[in-house]
RNA sequence: GGCCCCGUCGUCUAGAGGCCUAGGACGCCGCCCUCUCAAGGCGGUAACGCCGGUUCGAAUCCGGUCGGGGCUACCA
């Protein structure tokens, strides 16, 4: 055992003693069985979601109990701090609410990051030393690398205990040596335990556990040329949860074999026992098996992912309620966000976290919302995470009140179609102009292989007789499909699919693609209403003819594969097609980002303006090509290029509407799959 | 290697010796509804890791084994 003087002689002169700080930090005086928990999370990087879990925990059970809750910062471990880490945990406790205590955000029992409370540890360190419970040990890295080596060769256990202990027992006079040679130390913990002792003790969740006690004289303080002079895990944990007053520690299972060192270390350091709870980790599947979830290999171990993909956080804590306690996953989410969560009913297995189920919790509980309250969420979200939506949310906000009223409001089965804010996009994207790239392919694969003649002629036949606000919207399609000879329902067509070109599903596919860019989507009268009789015309009538000039561009067009011999009508169609060329005014295309007109570069795509005898072009002749060629032949006007013709249906005045010239930009992605 | 934790459908789980032919939820599959997709309705698929023991009787108790995970740091 050391002297007085000479532990002291290694700790400032003025450094308190523990009944400073008992005094500081004195008992709560809470009500009998009112628990203080605490979360500690070390600044290492983004917080992980088995850390919201915790906390989580930690607070529900905390405030249920009519106890406190607080949060400390375990970077003792200065060499592996991340810079903005602290406002990467602000955030994350903010969006999921897990956010210390009001009164234990600041003063109270703290500090409460470890790395400021370097004269509380020193004093216990202090005193262990002066009561013989600790030592200084000189060993160097590489003395411990080598000693690690030769215990594994001996087959004796890794550790600092028994004849491996070399500092345990050195006499005052080595040490003093040492010191005056300036060499560093560290100070370590005597361990009491004794070899083939056991230990067990009570844990909150799994009952009562037994195992060998600890030998190891572990490490309570940090080398003496590190700076600040900070303790270890076991130490910091020892000291600063006694003295905050936690009385339950919530803890992950990889803490559970330390429990017989923490015993000691309270024992010797004179504080009574703490209890433990030791949660299962979130687990992953791998392949066959599954592994803890991990921030490195696993973005959604990152609280940053549910964040950034806009998780509504009330979803994710039901979800992660639901793990806790399986009681709480069968009930409304309401009902479970209230319910405590009780440790007894943990499980003892690391569940594995499915992000399949979050998803549909989260389609559950963005379905009990408003309209009005989605797209302030989604906006909020937007302004940080997708700044072109959030500008288009601010300029259009009763588009988008309109499109997320569609199968939402005044229905008993709300629309599932949001999980997460980042959603918004790829769900309702198509309803805003800015996002919506208009069909003009006729032979585009999203009509399904449908005769590019027919998609055109349906088209066509559609905007030529729109009725906005007919009281059967539905009919009109029927009434078209029917025209253009269409099976009137799906069944019809199975029955004989030699009679038709397909049923009124493929029909009105063709509306759905150019209205919506997809072939599945809300009703289609909803969504006519939301997008307005103006920007459903635009949408219909944006399908373009294409004609290859011979020598040039064989990419395969849509004429290409038109059907059998010009009839009378077709010819008509030609003619009118012929004429728009010679319109002296369109051949001169518009710039359209600056809407200015300027002539037309050689080879560029001639426009072909409205004409209401043209109404039926997809039943234009087959040997298009042919025909155009004997038209043009010794003209110069009209450069030998592929030549597009954009038979806009018969449009009213004005009613291509404010966005006609908008440029699309970014189509209708892909929806994220279930 | 040593010590510790864990093991029921694909997933989360209910299950405290007979109420278990193992229940629910999510997923998946099928059907219905239907202009598509969702949603909804109906139905289906699917598990006690394995081997022994105790017992009239075992998912449940015991032993072993196998598998998964953790700790074994001057990381937390």
């Amino acid at each position: 055992m050391l002297s007085r003087d000479l532990v002291d002689s290694l700790f400032p002169p003025d450094l308190p003693g523990p009944q400073h700080w008992e005094r500081r930090y004195p008992p709560r005086g809470l009500p009998e069985g009112a628990e203080v928990t605490r979360f500690s999370p070390s600044p290492t990087g983004f917080l992980h979601i088995g850390g919201v879990y915790t906390a989580m925990i930690d607070k529900d059970i905390a405030h249920h109990s009519g106890g406190r809750y607080l949060v400390r910062v375990e970077d003792t471990d200065q060499a592996r701090v991340t810079a903005g880490a602290a406002e990467q945990f602000a955030e994350a406790f903010g969006y999921f609410g897990i956010g210390p205590d009001k009164d234990h955000a600041t003063g109270g029992y703290g500090p409460y990051t470890q790395s400021a409370r370097e004269q509380v540890y020193l004093s216990y360190v202090r005193e262990l030393l002066r009561q013989g419970k600790a030592y200084l040990d000189f060993e160097t890295q590489q003395e411990a690398g080598e000693r690690t080596a030769r215990q594994r060769a001996a087959g004796a256990l890794p550790g600092y205990y028994g004849q491996w202990a070399v500092w345990r027992d050195a006499p005052q006079q080595r040490v003093a040596e040492q010191l005056a040679a300036g060499r560093p130390y560290a100070v370590r913990f005597r361990s009491p335990g004794l070899a083939g002792r056991r230990v067990s003790f009570t844990d909150a969740i799994r009952g009562e556990l037994t195992m060998e006690d600890n030998r190891n004289d572990a490490v309570i303080l940090k080398r003496s040329d590190t700076r600040p002079r900070l303790p270890t895990y076991h130490f910091a944990h020892a000291v600063d949860d006694h003295l905050m007053r936690v009385t339950l520690v919530i803890r992950g299972e990889e803490w559970i074999s330390s429990v017989p060192l923490h015993l000691q270390l309270f024992a010797a350091l004179g504080f009574p026992p703490i209890r433990y709870a030791h949660i299962a980790p979130l687990m992953k599947q791998a392949g066959g098996s599954r592994r803890k979830l991990s921030k490195r290999h696993d973005p959604e171990a990152s609280v940053s992912f549910y964040i950034a993909h806009g998780y509504p956080a009330p979803a994710v804590e039901y979800y992660l309620r639901g793990l806790a306690n399986g009681r709480l996953a069968e009930m409304p989410l309401p009902q479970a966000l209230a319910e405590p969560i009780r440790l007894s009913e943990m499980g003892t297995a690391g569940p594995l976290a499915d992000l399949v189920k979050l998803d549909d919790i989260c389609a559950d509980y963005v379905a009990t919302l408003s309209g009005r309250t989605i797209l302030a969420d989604v906006t909020a979200w937007a302004r940080r995470y997708d700044p072109d939506l959030a500008r288009v949310l601010d300029a259009e906000p009763d588009l988008a009140l309109r499109a997320l009223a569609i199968e939402r409001e005044g229905v008993a089965n709300p629309r599932k179609d949001l999980r997460k804010w980042a959603d918004f996009r790829n769900v309702y994207g198509y309803f805003f102009p800015e996002f919506f790239q208009l069909v003009t392919d006729p032979a585009d694969p999203r009509f399904g292989g449908l005769d590019p003649d027919l998609v055109r002629a349906v088209a066509a036949e559609f905007a030529g007789n729109y009725q906005p606000t007919a009281e059967d919207w539905f009919g009109q399609i029927r009434r078209l499909a029917a025209e253009l000879g269409f099976a009137p329902s799906g069944k019809a067509y199975k029955q004989d699919p030699a009679a038709y070109p397909g049923s009124i599903v493929e029909a009105s596919a063709v509306i759905r693609v150019l209205l919506t860019g997809a072939r599945d989507s809300p009703g289609l009268p909803a969504v006519a209403a939301a997008l307005g009789p103006g920007e459903v015309l635009r949408r219909v009538g944006a399908l373009r003819l294409r004609v290859s000039l011979p020598g040039e561009d064989h990419r395969p067009h849509a004429v290409d594969g038109l059907g059998p011999g010009p009839g009378q009508q077709r010819l008509r169609g030609l003619r009118a097609v012929l004429a728009g060329l010679r319109n002296p005014c369109r051949d001169e295309p518009r710039d359209q980002r600056r809407g200015e007109r300027r002539p037309a570069p050689p080879g560029h795509p001639i426009e072909v303006p409205p004409r209401a005898g043209v109404r039926r072009l997809g039943a234009l002749v087959p040997p298009l090509r042919e025909r155009v060629d004997q038209s043009l032949a010794g003209r110069e006007d009209v450069h030998p290029r592929p030549v597009v013709a954009e038979p806009c249906p018969a449009l009213p005045v004005g009613a291509e509407g404010a966005h006609a010239d908008r440029p699309g930009i970014g189509g209708r992605p892909e929806r994220a799959p279930r």
